[in-house]
DNA sequence: TCGGTAGGGCTTTTT
DNA sequence: GCCCTACCGA
């Protein structure tokens, strides 16, 4: 390696960061505190191994959470080493276990939760299970719990009557999607794990040939995870694992915690070294940080601190959710105007379900905004409806996929024919698409279903998948052969084709199956797009690794925050609490956590985790009306018309506006009005 | 037999 | 706002 090179890696870490990336001759574990510069040091590292030539870069693999994480790290090493970072395994769990298996020739059709609760409201119909009794949700919960456990159907306790009708729906649930080659995302790392276990041919190729194994959040690995860098593993490889187990949010996706507490015990010889030092946050930030996480009890000690001093932290109450999304309107067209950009402010909530009524007012004072993180674009009907044509040219098994297909929009095919289809494919063991060519030859359809059908079947039989293999073209052809695209234009939808145009150039250049497996596993990489300037809205889940200068939290009531759907026990609580404390890390100078005495009109009190932190009188601001209504305010009022506010009276917890409306005169209302609005 | 529509019930977090 | 069901017209 060259001193230049050498300086470039190893320079602008602190000495704990350069001790984690010098440490290559045994396992390591990374304890990193938010905001320690992770991402740095693994990159780092990373870049430091390939230059000293300690391994080659398709001996390199990394797992992560995220596909953003994936591309991140892999941008970042790429910047430091150039070419040499193609050929790495870099990539999510479950695209790295897809991508062994496709190695080794399994090819699979992946199911989402939806096509899973398709799949199993199907197995309960034919064993006539009533699914307002036994809702489908809570099979498939019991079937992803016994899964994480590595149970197989086989396996699991029948002791009662309502355990032996799990498993009966856990074996037809198991054998549909083996008759359908696909498999649910608990099974891509399943099935890696059985062809790792049983095949040690296929185990030491790829255990020798991964000389180092990076797992990102660490903390937030199951057990089939933990199992599967097991048997990557053979003693001469080294595995380093980066985490912080205050940042462990996925316990509900079957996390274990434990994965890092023994990490070091796990793995021989394992060093660990500790990142503190934030450089993220001002001091006072992370005060408030540390005050709440020293709460939990299921955890190591640690501090986190900086070198940042000021900030601005502000508590605030409102009365309503509405004025909640008016405050938070307001103050960022505050924070805008004393130049801070939007690409650094984000506003955080618990519950997906928030953020309308916070779009609502945003688009209200034009501020521009983005949802990151949910994959809503892949959720559309018209989107999910092309794609389910595409899975089925892809994989003519694929019976959740024909059912989606069939019903995307009318053709002449209902309920009737599509139970003779079923009936059919149960009895004679054929696939939908086959048991519906088998109705078309034989005699068992009235003219007017036969040619129904016959026209939706060959939309797939006009397809020759091997000289269409581009996906881009396929959507084409299966666009228009369907009549979907027909049926959408006729209805004036075209905002609908507009998405489906979208969907054609989110496939680029890539094949059919390739871009069927991005897309199920949401990783379209090239989709965010930091150029323009916009607040961001996400799930604190979805927050986790990024940062902002200005950052709200909303909603920080009893109910929502911790959520109601929880238990009460310790272990739920103290993960909660842990989503605070990933929600307030993530600010680098102003943080405002705020909550509301009445949401959806029902009354809220604040979250018990407020009562957690430390914070000095002074940051600490109760205020009933943060909204900018004074004296002089024009505003709009959809049944009193425009108008102009003549006095402002805050009393208790509601804010009264005494207004002069143009047209129909002096009028008292109160400022939470939704009819009420600023111009 | 198909397909449109109205009305009721529910809503955590993600690969 | 989304999903499901029940109902009704063609």
């Amino acid at each position: 390696m060259t001193q230049q090179k050498a300086l470039n890696i190893l320079e602008p870490l602190n000495e704990k960061q350069k001790e984690a990336v010098l440490e290559n001759d045994t396992n390591l574990l990374i304890i990193a505190g938010a905001g320690s510069g992770k991402t740095k040091t693994i990159t780092h590292k990373i870049a430091y191994i390939l230059e000293n030539n300690l391994a080659k870069p398709h001996e390199i693999l990394a797992l992560t959470f995220t596909n953003k994480a994936a591309n991140e790290m892999r941008e970042r090493i790429e910047k430091m080493v150039k070419s040499q970072a193609k050929n790495m395994y870099i990539g999510t769990f479950h695209s790295i276990a897809l991508r062994i298996l496709r190695n080794e020739g399994f090819n699979y059709t992946i199911y989402d939760t939806k096509d899973q609760e398709v799949l199993i409201k199907e197995i309960l119909k034919g064993f006539n299970i009533d699914k307002k009794k036994y809702p489908p949700k809570m099979f498939l919960s019991k079937i992803s719990y016994y899964k994480l456990n590595l149970k197989n159907f086989d396996e699991i306790p029948t002791a009662t009557p309502i355990e032996t009708l799990i498993q009966k729906v856990y074996k037809a649930y198991e054998t549909k999607l083996q008759e359908a080659k696909a498999v649910d995302f608990d099974n891509i790392i399943i099935k890696a794990i059985e062809l790792l276990s049983n095949d040690s041919l296929i185990r030491n190729k790829y255990s020798t040939r991964f000389k180092y194994i990076f797992i990102d959040e660490y903390q937030d690995t199951n057990y089939p995870q933990y199992i599967f860098v097991k048997l990557l593993y053979n003693g001469n490889n080294k595995v380093c694992a980066v985490g912080d187990e205050d940042q462990s949010i996925y316990g509900f996706r079957g996390a274990d915690v434990g994965n890092i507490l023994n990490f070091s015990k796990e793995y021989e010889n394992c060093k660990v070294v500790k990142l503190e030092k934030n450089y993220r946050s001002v001091q006072e930030i992370l005060d408030v940080a540390n005050s709440l996480i020293s709460k939990n009890n299921f955890r190591n000690k640690k501090e986190l601190y900086s070198e940042k001093k000021g900030g601005n932290i502000d508590i605030v109450s409102l009365p309503s959710d509405i004025d909640e999304a008016y405050f938070i309107a307001n103050k960022i067209s505050k924070l805008h105007k004393n130049g801070e950009n939007l690409n650094d402010i984000a506003i955080l909530y618990r519950t997906n379900s928030q953020s309308r009524i916070i779009e609502e007012y945003l688009v209200k004072y034009s501020i521009p905004y983005r949802i990151v993180g949910s994959k809503k674009f892949f959720d559309r009907k018209e989107v999910k409806d092309t794609i389910a044509y595409l899975k089925l040219v892809n994989n003519k098994d694929d019976d959740v996929s024909f059912l989606r297909a069939i019903e995307s929009h009318p053709r002449g095919i209902g309920k009737k024919l599509i139970e003779i289809i079923q009936s059919k494919a149960e009895k004679e063991g054929l696939s939908y698409f086959d048991s519906s060519i088998a109705l078309i030859e034989s005699n068992e359809l009235t003219n007017r279903q036969n040619t129904s059908l016959k026209n939706f079947i060959d939309v797939f039989n006009n397809i020759d998948i091997d000289k269409e293999h581009l996906a881009s073209s396929v959507i084409d052809m299966v666009f228009d052969a369907s009549g979907y695209h027909k049926y959408l234009e006729d209805s004036k939808e075209y905002g609908r084709i507009d998405n489906i145009m979208e969907l054609k150039n989110a496939a680029g250049n890539s094949n059919l199956s390739d871009f069927l497996e991005s897309a199920s596993l949401s990783d379209y990489s090239n989709e965010i797009k930091e150029e323009t300037d916009m607040v961001s809205l996400m799930t604190i889940h979805a927050s986790k690794g990024l940062e902002f200068n200005s950052v709200f939290v909303v909603g920080v009531e009893e109910g929502l925050f911790p959520n109601a759907t929880l238990k009460e026990t310790e272990l739920d609580m103290e993960e909660e609490r842990r989503l605070f404390y990933v929600a307030i890390t993530r600010a680098k100078e102003n943080l405002f956590i705020s909550y509301s005495a009445s949401r959806r009109g029902k009354a809220q009190i604040p979250s018990r985790f407020l009562k957690d932190i430390n914070i000095k009188k002074q940051h600490k601001q109760s205020s009933n009306n943060n909204i900018d209504i004074k004296r002089g305010t024009k505003v709009n009022h959809a049944l009193y018309g425009k108008g102009i506010v003549l006095s402002v009276d805050n009393n208790d917890s509601v804010t009264k506006l005494t207004i002069n409306f143009y047209k129909n005169g002096i009028k008292k209302i109160l400022s939470k009005d939704r009819n009420l609005e600023l111009i």
